[in-house]
DNA sequence: GAATTCATTTGACATTTATCACAAAGCCAT
DNA sequence: ATGGCTTTGTGATAAATGTCAAATGAATTC
């Protein structure tokens, strides 16, 4: 449920979009800002549903989301974020239905900003189109050392390496969403815990 | 080991790019070419090795690669990729050393590119900028395809899906390596083939 | 604070898959 | 063809994990 969707102050938006975006030339920085407003929203808001096209990418300001994909009632969590993180889905940047949710795990503040005016952007200015690779590469990292830990990791191994790289994660999300983002059921993580 | 890396004909080079980059702009494409060769090497040559640094993606113009992790004597083959596909790693685009290894699967005919040269370009020049960013998404949802197989299908499935998408990856890669691509042993795949 | 709901843990059992050992088949070079 | 090499298939067993059911614990509402 979507609590406020406010015009905020140009200066505060601009401050807070250079803390995100510090290489985006100042020019860029005001184009893309025409496309970006703030947003406060509550716990279990889905800010992309899947199989739905959506418009907007996300900055978080205060909060954390789960991106999930969902077959017959089971979930499995694809990532976890949270603050000073940008979310979005790369099949809504392709300007194609989405594959995942994403969701609020929590009351949260955020800036949406118009994915398909900034893509449009992206084709005359350089900046944004460098902001926008470089999101999209961090992204391509992640998904391939997650790929990596599947399959090379045991369920004990690649719970204890999120334990230790990421331990406040386990204050912020269920247990039952780690154990799916792990690729074990719920009985299993406890099992490993319990160790 | 490579048997040869000859300068290509201007205008053949050219209509090979042009066929793999139909949408690059002719000055771009210019650009592009003064660090792409011609190159034709044969099984079992590795284009990227784990843990270097590398400076070259490739264009297949004849024949296959296998894109794999290796840990402890163990192969993970990631992807496989044949005619008319582009191939690289991230991380060498990022200018890391690479995660993974690249390897020719048969006697292949190549396009080599500087991508450091290609990044740079990038830099001053849009119509790369975008050429970069679509081959780097494509890859993106492929991994991500993969990752939601990985975490919600049985092995069966994964087969199943494979075997229907591209019966022909059969005939050109080894079952030990589709087994690991598949995330079971030989043993396995070879009993879920006798079904 | 009792009642309800949801998340987590535990136990018993079934299923899947890995592992190890070896046999069979295919391929290559002499 | 013969002998060595690699790849693939099969069997027996063990280990890991899933499934189902129930118990416990924690959080929330009335």
């Amino acid at each position: 449920m979507i609590l406020t969707e406010k015009r905020m102050s140009k200066s505060e938006l601009q401050k807070i979009l250079k803390s995100f975006f510090p290489n985006l030339e100042e020019a860029s920085l005001d184009a893309f800002m025409k496309h970006a407003s703030y947003l406060k929203s509550t716990k279990g808001t889905k800010l992309i549903s899947e199989g739905k096209r959506h418009r907007y990418f996300y900055l978080i300001l205060k909060g954390g989301v789960k991106s999930y994909y969902s077959k017959e009632s089971r979930e499995v969590c694809m990532w976890f974020a949270f603050k000073n993180e940008v979310v979005g889905t790369i099949t809504t940047y392709e300007g194609l239905p989405s594959k995942e949710t994403i969701e609020l795990l929590e009351d949260s503040e955020l800036i949406k900003f118009n994915i398909e005016k900034i893509k449009e952007l992206t084709l005359t200015d350089l900046s944004i189109s460098h902001l926008m690779n470089g999101i999209i590469i961090e992204h391509t990292l992640y998904l391939e050392e997650r790929l990596y830990q599947l399959q090379f990791m045991t369920s004990k191994k690649r719970y204890k390496v999120l334990y230790e790289s990421t331990p406040e994660i386990f204050q912020e999300v269920s247990l039952t969403d780690i154990a799916s983002y792990l690729g074990v059921t719920r009985e299993t993580l406890s099992r490993i815990r319990s160790k």
